[in-house]
DNA sequence: TCTGGGGTCCTAGGACCC
DNA sequence: TCTGGGGTCCTAGGACCC
């Protein structure tokens, strides 16, 4: 049987959600109605354009640069900031609404869902629910969504990207030909700015050429991710929508430097902060690591990393610290100015499947108890509550994100 | 005050083993 | 002495997504 599925995708949600706020509170302008654009903070050198309205849309702005550049597309642009816990709250309010219509869900990123409407049928049609829902998302909600409607997952985020805002659409098999294979081929999911350049060197420009190229051509030059542009220009999609929420494959935390920092001390204080976040929210999913992955980045924008594996899982701050202090050794030339620095954990399991190890540390135990213990103080009373010694300086420069 | 932060998956090449 | 070759694991980096 065929799969009924809807992709619901929230019309510039940080700036909408700011909007609506914004409003709430009384503000008498809808910032949805200006040329606007949610930025990160440039004092700490985070100034990039996150979500923008139609008419900043208009001046040629685009997710993703600066706001530098922006200003220079639109000087009377208003810039705000953004408040992601905000946004979780709007996004969890959405989440609600859509799990009224049927168990198969999928949140997909904050701000996009993917519903398995098959069995929730009844005598509705697909296309009828998916007006009500976006009636009811404006009504109940006050922002507005765009919705695809299709018979898998990639037709139906295909077409919820088609015209914005505040719009349904369909892409069923018979409408692939007039609706997709038109559209240039940077429009089809999956295919980024290293693809198009190749593509288009092939002579192949729409959605269309590809879906018509010759499919062993387009693997034998692109692999694996050959096959699936190949099939997604066909509209060929069997992938389900996860419903349960996946534990995460890897947890990491990195951050911008406010200054370039030039010297490995300072560098070790940063890296300790970001161990305390990792390994935080790693415990708080119950889960331990023996991956750890330290990344730079220079002034000039170079990345490098290294990564290496510990003999055993662990979850505690000492020891993912420790490792990821020798990684960074490594990585690490002296004198070199560095932008940014990350750290990361992979190769997860669920704390209950841990094996015993004879090559870890007696102590690494004990540590783990304490991190456990130091984390409940933390539920309590806040995660800055307690703090390392020594540690209040680096709070200044790493801020402590939504965790 | 020009270029975020959090993810997933894939690939190429080296090490190592038989 | 004419330098195999398959399999696995590991690492660094790249491409893509929101």
């Amino acid at each position: 049987m065929e799969k009924q599925i809807l992709h619901v995708d929230v019309n510039n949600a940080f700036l909408s959600w700011t909007a609506v706020e914004m409003l709430k509170k009384g503000e008498k302008i809808d910032i949805r109605t200006i040329p606007s654009v949610i930025g990160g903070d440039e004092t700490r050198r985070a100034g990039i354009v996150l979500a923008k309205s139609m008419k900043a849309k208009e001046c040629g702005i685009f997710t993703g640069e600066t706001l530098y550049q922006a200003r220079q597309k639109c000087p009377n642009l208003k810039v705000y900031p953004g408040n992601y816990r905000k946004y979780k709250e709007y996004s969890d309010s959405l989440f609600k609404l859509l799990s009224e219509y049927t168990d198969k869900i999928e949140r997909y990123s904050i701000d996009e869902c993917f519903l398995d409407m098959t069995e929730y049928l009844m005598k509705d049609t697909l296309l009828n629910k998916a007006y009500e829902i976006s009636r009811r998302v404006k009504e109940e909600l006050g922002f507005t969504v765009n919705i695809g409607v299709a018979n898998n997952k990639l037709l139906a985020k295909m077409a919820s990207d088609f015209t914005k805002p505040d719009k349904v659409h369909t892409l069923f098999q018979n409408e692939i030909e007039s609706k997709m294979w038109k559209l240039p081929i940077s429009d089809l999911f999956m295919l980024g700015k290293k693809t198009v350049p190749k593509l288009y060197n092939m002579g192949i420009k729409t959605i269309g050429d590809l879906a018509k190229a010759d499919k062993n051509k387009i693997i034998k030059k692109f692999g694996k991710h050959g096959l699936l542009m190949w099939e997604y220009a066909n509209g060929i999609d069997k992938s389900e929508v996860q419903c349960k929420q996946e534990k995460p494959k890897g947890i990491g935390n990195s951050i911008t430097l406010p200054k370039d920092i030039n010297n490995l001390e300072e560098l070790e204080k940063i890296l300790l902060a970001l161990a305390e976040q990792v390994t935080f929210r790693l415990r708080k999913y119950d889960m331990l690591a023996n991956v750890v992955n330290v990344q730079l980045r220079t002034k000039d924008f170079i990345d490098r990393s290294h990564q290496g594996k510990l003999n055993y899982s662990t979850s505690s701050t000492k020891e993912i610290y420790s490792k990821a202090k020798e990684l960074l050794e490594q990585t690490y030339k002296k004198g070199e100015t560095i932008r940014l620095i990350g750290l990361r954990v992979d190769n997860l399991i669920n704390k209950n499947e841990k094996q015993i190890s004879i090559f870890e540390n007696i102590d690494n135990r004990k540590q783990e108890k304490l991190d456990e213990t130091l984390d409940e103080l933390k539920a309590k009373y806040g995660y800055d509550f307690i703090t390392r010694a020594g540690k209040m300086d680096i709070k200044r420069i790493v801020k402590l994100k939504d965790i």
